[in-house]
DNA sequence: CAAAAAAGAATGAACGTTCATTTATTTTAA
DNA sequence: TTAAAATAAATGAACGTTCATTCTTTTTTG
């Protein structure tokens, strides 16, 4: 039981030492060597939770997907109005996004290079679901544009990853009033 | 001047080379053997005309961007209204990036990857003056949102890199009526 | 024929991964 | 309850490759 515990903690010291490698200088810089001393851990211990370097990254992946997620809808209530629910997770986000710069910043280094399998990325797709069926409800009411969930996605949504770039480099430090202004122009992009 | 030629075209096959390893499997995989191997030149070779591999990946940053930014003002006439000139400059990236596929994905790649110097990213973004200065102007007209730059290009531009990566991935295929409702998109969110 | 340009071979370092052992824990037997 | 046996967990060293870069030699050119 004690054993189990351990067994998990060191699975999740090597993910972070995984996220925070990557996050410094890119997946080429988080090497088994660097991952395994930063978890105080041997480099082939981490082959006894994960068969490559590229499953560890996958995995990492899908962690960290899933726990944004997890933090997106956390407030969802299917009884709100549909533009209600969309700014409580348009805001959660957001907000995971500025507590957890690293899973953030890692997260848009795998939606723009080739560092993650299509499949893996397919299934961290799926955590999206809620804001998708959002989405359709929102069309059928009249209410969001008739178009692509794909556009509703990259214009209301994936320009967080852009400020929180920003934000990290102090091009534009991102406070409450900034995510304001940047949440009224999500809505008002998909807004009908 | 033959020999000028021939230095000139031997350089752009190198990045060329160097364009198309990164596009296929991220910056790890643009080793200078292979890049040497593709342009058809030995690894000393690239010496000659880069100090490092850092350095060529900085100068094809730089020169990607700017052949970018050379299309997407290639129409701009300051005489045009500022909704005019906003829709001809997003056409001419959203056609820039549907005809370079290869440039698009790595640019993407490298606004999001630690991947390009801080010094260099910054030399690359002045590329985008004229279409800050036509916000500024828009602001003042009183038809563009009165809010940062970086949130206006964040969510009227930036969104472009998700749509060409889907695009790619034969998820959202961009025809010319996706590209003319992606473009109403992006006004409606800038556009006060 | 001299000088510049390019080549290929060679460099030590670092890579991902595997291996033979050692260390720690659990089970068995007395 | 304890000592021995068996199993599981974890290790550091070492594997063959590949890395970015440099050095020496050959080829090209004016």
């Amino acid at each position: 039981m004690a054993q189990l515990q351990k067994s998990i903690d060191k699975r999740t010291a090597l993910l972070k030492a995984t996220l925070s490698l990557v996050n410094n200088g890119g997946i080429q810089s988080a090497s088994m060597a660097k991952v395994a001393k930063i978890a105080n851990v041997s480099p082939a211990t981490i082959y006894l939770f994960f068969e490559s370097k590229q499953d560890l990254v996958n995995q990492l992946y899908l962690d960290v997907k899933g726990s944004f997620a997890e933090a997106a809808f956390s407030q969802y209530e299917s009884d709100d109005e549909v533009k209600k629910s969309f700014e409580k997770i348009w805001i959660a986000m957001a907000a995971f996004k500025l507590e957890n710069k690293e899973e953030a910043s890692f997260l848009s280094q795998c939606d723009n290079t080739p560092m993650i399998d299509e499949e893996t990325r397919q299934e961290g797709l799926k955590y999206l679901t809620p804001l998708f069926d959002l989405w359709s409800k929102g069309i059928k009411e009249g209410i969001v544009k008739d178009i692509s969930p794909y556009l509703l996605y990259a214009f209301s949504i994936y320009p967080m990853a852009f400020l929180m770039n920003m934000d990290n480099r102090a091009l534009c430090p991102l406070g409450e009033n900034v995510i304001n202004e940047a949440f009224q122009v999500a809505w008002d992009s998909i807004r009908v």
